[in-house]
DNA sequence: TGACTCTACTGCAAAGTGCAGTATAAGGTG
DNA sequence: CACCTTATACTGCACTTTGCAGTAGAGTCA
């Protein structure tokens, strides 16, 4: 019996849906363009459209690429109808993993340096992916889209993308500023900026205060 | 030979390293505390104790709870040793998982209905999450922390779970005003509108606009 | 033309998940 | 107070996913 269908199944299949591909271009196109919604290894990458293949979403056919032969995985109108039964189903709930974060709720076990340095990373880590996610998509305007009928849904990821990146830095700046008021990082309990805090949370009101937009 | 430690097994520790518990107690405390940095499953949870027993960074011993034993897992010199050491290390990158975000991607392949009540669903899911948060953090005012000298830890934390959930509540709604505009999921391409997010990404601004702060 | 390096994978062990099953404990009912 | 139900506290197992090592052809250059 086949393996059953998950959503990195589907994602395979929504990618077949845009036009055929090789295995190796499908774990390109998934790592580039799936990253930020979507994290999988590339292994898995490669063995999902077989599965397609197993429960007739799909098929292969090989083309001849130099002396070797590469299989070309095509949607079936079944794959077609599946990929469109399932986008009428309930997504399941973000997720976010954060190492980072782990270290700041157990900070108390390293120095306040230890704890500066592991949300620097996490800040770094954001830049990173700000920009990469901000020089792709300033390439569409100039047409670099590979499939410009779909540059809506594109830019319209991004804007979440980069919000997201952004807060993550803009929340490391607000807790360095916070932890630079520490004196250690155990013991401290309810400080009166930490009270502060509470009381903002109580109010529902945002601790990093109104955006600029510059 | 031991399976090696993981990151999920530095979070168990470091849930040790705060007092003595029994598996349960472990696997309850994570889910509740680790959900939004760290999120793993139950079954995990119960058994990363015994993989640090087998390292030496834990011992057990058994309290009689009832007419049955129960182990209680406790944190050896070696475990705050290596969590100490595990602090200084540099964590992975953030990750998000976010379903939703791929029926957006991918929309063309069902409706705008379905693209709206999937990002709906986030929305929801964002909010309930904020009203966990928000809830069990008000809480801390009136001294309802179980371990009221880690206050300082906690509410910090909170500050970025609840801005997250904001962002993805806010990010929902602008995109369903985008989404509005739609005659269709498929085959916009570069709209106006969409031309105009990519020059503000381009100019690096948000498309969110400034946060007002009640 | 052999020596590297890059592309394009596959196998395998180990990490992690989901779910069904189980045994004790606790709480209510006639 | 025996009986039934529900909640607590797990364990086993099959399956999913990851990381990494290995490999075979393709391109690149002295």
């Amino acid at each position: 019996m086949a393996p059953r269908l998950t959503t990195s199944s589907y994602a395979i299949l929504a990618l077949l849906a845009i036009q055929p591909w090789t295995a190796y271009e499908l774990t390109q196109q998934a790592t580039r363009s799936l990253r930020f919604a979507w994290p999988k290894s590339e292994r898995l990458l490669y063995s999902e459209p077989k599965k397609l293949v197993d429960h007739g979403l799909a098929t292969t056919h090989d083309k001849p690429i130099g002396k070797r032969t590469r299989a070309v995985y095509t949607i079936t109108g079944e794959g077609r109808a599946a990929l469109q039964a399932w986008m009428t189903t309930s997504p399941e709930p973000p997720a976010l993993e954060a190492e980072a974060l782990l270290r700041l709720l157990f900070a108390e076990n390293g120095s306040t340096d230890d704890l500066i340095s592991a949300l620097d990373t996490m800040a770094r880590d954001a830049a990173e992916m700000y920009e990469q996610v901000a020089t792709i998509n300033s390439g569409y305007l100039d047409g670099r889209h590979p499939f410009p009928e779909r540059t809506h849904l594109s830019a319209l990821f991004a804007t979440f993308q980069l919000e997201l990146f952004d807060l993550m830095m803009k929340w490391v700046e607000y807790a360095k500023a916070e932890i630079a008021t520490w004196p250690d990082t155990e013991g401290l309990g309810m400080t009166d900026r930490t009270e502060a805090i509470l009381n903002s949370i109580k109010e529902r009101q945002s601790v990093l205060g109104p955006h600029e937009t510059p």
